[in-house]
DNA sequence: ATTATAGTTGAATATATATTCAACTATAGG
DNA sequence: CCTATAGTTGAATATATATTCAACTATAAT
């Protein structure tokens, strides 16, 4: 069975194809829909230049809410909704110590991608 | 003149610094608000499967709006749309050749980053 | 000049998401 | 048990943005 998007009449389309070859050639070469789109989850967590203080931050030390909020200037609840966003892809681990709960980043991937990012913009 | 962030009266924050040399540590340490932005920004480029979709395709080739329309099986407009975002964050690169608009990257940084990404996420 | 095709663009719509707010849980200490 | 503090969470709101639609420009061919 066919996967949706070849399913799509090209007849349908507002456009042609002006060069097939080209466009077979790439078609062969490109990383399949479920990677497309866990691709782009990955970087949309990069995407909000809180999450980016965050992952920043934990970058050189590890920080509990509190101070995560502290640093950033904003509330322990925003701090916390993207913690979970962080937490959720695997990007940061965290412990309890009575209250008090430690995050810290999960491995260095996360590093290397803030600075190929760095690099990019010039920094 | 201290920037604003530094400004919010901590007394009105929610929260309590608990380990204040760390807080001041990391303080010191962080890139600035504008780096910060620019980064998430970047990111943000590579944050819709649309986008990732065709700068995957132009990874391969030079491509002219309509092929990119027809492999990623969307509208010339919505190609058009998201081609301009690329532009704007100068990731692309284009020629006119009579009707045919060539769209290509325009350099390796973007590829280096998308591989990154893959790595991340196992692939 | 007229027609056709490639591509662009602004407005509208639909969807995603960041922060706030209020209520909640978890743990420590008296 | 009662209180205080650290942190979490769901709902609401506000904002950003991806795609569609219709109208437009640019180029080529007749």
């Amino acid at each position: 069975m066919a996967k949706e998007k070849d399913m799509i009449d090209i007849e349908s389309l507002d456009c042609t194809v002006i060069h097939e070859e080209t466009v077979e050639a790439v078609r062969g070469k490109m990383p399949d829909e479920d990677t497309l789109l866990t691709l782009a989850d990955l970087f949309k967590v990069f995407s909000d230049s809180t999450r980016v203080e965050i992952i920043c931050a934990l970058l050189n030390a590890e920080m509990c809410v509190c101070d995560i909020a502290a640093l950033l200037g904003m509330s322990k609840s925003a701090i916390s909704h993207q913690l979970r966003t962080l937490r959720q892809t695997r990007l940061v681990k965290y412990r309890r110590e009575g209250k008090v709960v430690y995050y810290s980043l999960e491995d260095e991937h996360v590093g290397t991608i803030i600075d190929q990012g760095l690099v990019h913009i010039g920094e």
